[in-house]
DNA sequence: GCCGTTTTCGGCCCGACTGTTTTCAGTCG
């Protein structure tokens, strides 16, 4: 059995959950409540961080971290330096501890908790949760001042909930997500002329790799019609809730949809509200209050006018909403306040990459026999190559696992290498359409060497080296492989950098100011996976490649020709991460591309 | 406690929902 690993107390979202429950304390101690914010805000800036803040603490870069002002700032340095910090410990016991636990359980927050511990007389925080539960069993809460029978239902409800999301669903990986919204978006085309327009919101439309609910927005003039198809939708369990203007339900496939429908006038509005971020919203809300307008899903008010004169100004559309601020309209991947309303309004958005600039696919797997380390792909090259012409792709690489290295000879290797580049040479000359890239993906060893003698790799354009094991390095010594590897020339492309499985594995760490520094120096690409369990480089890694000048490549790593429309994944993470076509190597035309994988 | 092309002082997002209340506090997204 694995060992559990120790929780690292200095990890970012340790960090922030400390922060948090410092934030919690004060509302209770009836702290200013923009003080409770200040800690809020701090502790969501850290969970957004890219880097972990305790390395940029060692580096003397703390105050890079926004929302950290001077106090938090010293708090948390004297936190790193001592393990311990004697204001954020001095406020946390302050309050009853047996308080914290039970803010897990949704629908109670500080002031309930507070006053749920004090009256019920909770002692131990390990047992607050059963004592709570047991205590609205007995019918204990209902006579609260405050509270009364429906309270103590609900929290009897809420335990449950509470205790099945530690046992929490899944997110969906976003291929998941999208087919099941598509279904849904089908089915109420199909079933209601009445609808306008329909779009997906939420993390959904910004391209999230992890999805949890689906969320719809409709546009039409007859909100009965539209909101009565959804809750007939047939893969359906049970209608959660329905108002006038949205419904909730639960799918079959044990998962909750939401439906919001608006007036085609202010569907503008209503697209922006519940497309998010929450924190892009509070922003652009922040924005717009400075030009003298409260923004809400219906439109913009002024604020100035008396209420009488009040007038609200609607919108159609996103982009004339955004555009009425003074701003560049904002595709829904960049809405998470990194910098996009700033850019905006300065007119320096990226021009986001898009499927459409994709010439070609470079990691893919065919079943040609190359005894390969890893497995197969499920069709031949020819199979894979009809798919890509189909694709309208101007190239295809072929990226088949390196032949295994603890079964074969080297030159047994550098036979396979051979007879292959005979077979795709051959393929060439067939095919005429579509150039083939002679790739392979080849394993880095745990010492950084790579599993092909350096005579194998004139046998290819370029190697793709990629992490296929002993994934318990620690990050300096992972950072050192993956730099050898990549010092090797023919080492063009990182394949999916992190090894992260979606809701499956976490990545291994790397140093990635180094990884960063290495790749320019040497001109390597990161390649961004799509894969829809890996998503691999992030997004917010993307972001910052693409801010230190690092080469990207977007490749499906697809095992048979039905993966490759993946490619549109990747291209969401490359958006989410501000990539435009130049900083996408497969965007590039066949012979730039072909120049720079054999340039050594 | 943080932050700044309206500010280094004076601001700080918005509304829905819920339950317990006679006008609102707490929680959520």
């Amino acid at each position: 059995m694995k060992p559990v690993p120790a929780i690292d107390k200095f990890s970012n979202a340790e960090i922030a959950r400390m922060l948090r429950k410092v934030a919690a304390a004060y509302t209770i101690l009836g702290e200013s409540r923009f003080k409770i914010v200040a800690y809020e805000n701090a502790a969501t800036s850290i969970e957004h961080s890219t880097s972990e803040v305790k390395d940029l603490f060692e580096e003397g870069k703390l105050d890079a971290v926004p929302g950290l002002g001077p106090s938090i700032r010293s708090h948390l340095s004297e936190f790193f330096s001592k393990g311990s910090s004697k204001h954020i410990e001095q406020v946390l016991s302050s309050i009853n501890q047996a308080i914290f636990p039970l803010l897990e359980v949704p629908g109670i927050g500080p002031k309930k908790a507070e006053k749920l511990v004090k009256e019920l007389n909770i002692k131990s925080a390990q047992l607050a949760v059963n004592e709570l539960e047991k205590a609205a069993i007995e019918h204990k809460i209902s006579s609260l001042e405050t509270f009364g029978e429906k309270s103590e239902q609900d929290i009897l409800d809420n335990i449950e909930r509470f205790r099945k999301g530690q046992i929490k669903l899944k997110r969906m990986v976003l291929p998941l997500a999208d087919a099941l919204a598509q279904d849904i978006i089908s089915y109420l085309k199909e079933n209601c002329p009445q609808i306008e327009r329909i779009d997906k919101l939420g993390s959904l439309r910004r391209q999230l790799a992890t999805i949890g609910d689906l969320d719809f927005a409709v546009a039409t003039d007859d909100f009965e019609a539209v909101i009565d198809a959804f809750v007939h939708y047939p893969r359906s369990s049970s209608i959660i809730e329905r108002g006038p203007s949205g419904a909730s339900i639960l799918l079959t496939a044990g998962r909750q949809a939401d439906l919001r429908v608006s007036k085609p006038s202010e569907y503008g509005a209503m697209l922006q509200y519940f497309t998010g971020s929450k924190y892009h919203n509070i922003k652009l809300r922040e924005y717009a209050l400075k030009q003298g307008y409260s923004l809400n899903e219906y439109g913009l008010s002024e604020i100035n006018s008396s209420s009488k004169t009040k007038k609200v100004q609607t919108f159609d559309s996103e982009e004339k909403l955004y555009n009425f601020l003074g701003l560049d309209y904002i595709s829904p991947e960049l809405r998470e306040d990194f910098g996009e309303i700033e850019a905006a309004k300065s007119h320096i958005l990226p021009n986001l990459v898009k499927l459409a600039d994709i010439r070609g696919d470079l990691h893919t797997h065919s079943d040609y026999d190359v005894k390969p380390s890893h497995d197969y792909g499920q069709n031949s090259m020819e199979e894979m190559l009809n798919e890509a012409r189909a694709l309208g792709y101007e190239y295809f690489g072929f990226a088949e696992h390196n032949p295994k290295a603890t079964e074969l000879t080297q030159s047994d290797i550098l036979g396979i290498l051979a007879k292959r580049k005979k077979h795709i040479d051959g393929l060439q000359e067939k095919n005429k359409g579509v150039k083939i890239i002679n790739l392979l993906e080849v394993d880095i060893k745990p010492d950084g060497e790579l599993a092909v003698p350096e005579d194998g790799f004139q046998y290819l354009d370029a190697a793709i080296v990629s992490v296929h094991s002993v994934f318990g390095l620690s990050k300096e010594e992972m950072t050192k492989r993956v730099v050898k590897a990549l010092s090797y020339p023919a080492a063009k492309i990182l394949g999916h950098p992190t090894g992260r499985l979606l809701e499956q594995r976490e990545g291994f760490e790397l140093d990635w100011p180094t990884i960063f520094a290495v790749c320019k120096k040497l001109d390597k690409a990161l390649e961004i996976n799509a894969h829809p369990s890996r998503l691999d480089l992030s997004d917010t890694l993307v972001r910052e490649a693409v801010k230190f000048g690092v080469k990207l490549v977007i490749d499906t790593d697809s095992h048979n020709f039905e993966d490759l429309v993946n490619m549109q994944y990747g291209v969401s993470v490359a958006r989410r991460g501000w990539a435009e076509p130049e900083n996408v190597i497969n965007t590039w035309k066949y012979e730039r591309l072909i120049d720079w994988l054999k340039k050594r």
